[in-house]
DNA sequence: CCTTGACCTTCTAGTCACTGGAACCCTTAT
DNA sequence: ATAAGGGTTCCAGTGACTAGAAGGTCAAGG
């Protein structure tokens, strides 16, 4: 199938497709006019990538995780590894994220935001 | 003051600095050498511009944000919409990965993680 | 006077995962 | 013949730095 279809069918923009060929995720054939062809193979291989990106995991995990899945001999350790690692890295993002957040919130709580210039969020931002 | 000890007032590291010069958040003095020259009001600005991404405001925000704070007819209204959109714009973020964080601990709780190449997350991901 | 070491300078390139756009080729329908 | 709607490659930009190379400057010690 064309890339659009296989996007389509992934989920995936075209243009992240050609770039996950770059790097190599994924080498769909080519027909004689140089034509992407993609097997249903690749598009599942796309579809998996789509979903582990979905999940927050970076391409070199994306890579892991997709040798893992093709290799028979794999350990369910290796790949739940990878998960929990991911996992942490994803509560400590979320963790900072909250900490701006609650600062963010009681700043904007205590601002006016009227026409004067007095302003609890450049007061805290400028030190006091 | 030379740039280290900018650095260390404004807690940036000095790449960032000159970083923040090239992109025109600060433009310290030069000395005859070539040097740059921080004023206490630069390092001032400098920590400003630290406190502000730490709470991850962009850095167009940023500029923003010390704009008004040095404009004496400034209206607390402005600065608390910037930091009102930022703060949804975090707190969107903060779904994004709580959601990504429920599917992740569900996936590795329930997967084995022994020598055995049955695993969940490669199921989730493969599409089941 | 020379050297050493710790500063400082600029510049280039790399990070991450795309995304936009230009310039051009191929296919099908009108 | 042409126009629309595919496809292709390649280059550049995003955000906010960061690493590293190559070289200039300065103060102290021998």
């Amino acid at each position: 199938m064309n890339i659009s279809d296989a996007a389509e069918r992934s989920g995936l923009p075209a243009k992240t497709i050609r770039y996950y060929e770059d790097i190599g995720l994924v080498t769909p054939a080519r027909t004689s006019n140089g034509y992407r062809d993609f097997s249903d193979a690749d598009a599942h291989r796309l579809a998996f990538l789509g979903r582990a990106r979905a999940l927050g995991f970076p391409i070199e995990d994306c890579r892991a995780l997709l040798e893992l899945y093709g290799d028979d001999a794999r350990e369910s350790a290796e790949v739940k590894e990878i998960a929990s690692q991911h996992l942490l890295a994803i509560e400590a993002k979320i963790k900072g994220l909250e900490e701006m957040r609650n600062t963010l919130r009681h700043l904007v709580a205590t601002c006016a935001g009227d026409n004067r210039p007095d302003c609890p969020i450049l007061s805290s931002l400028s030190g006091d």
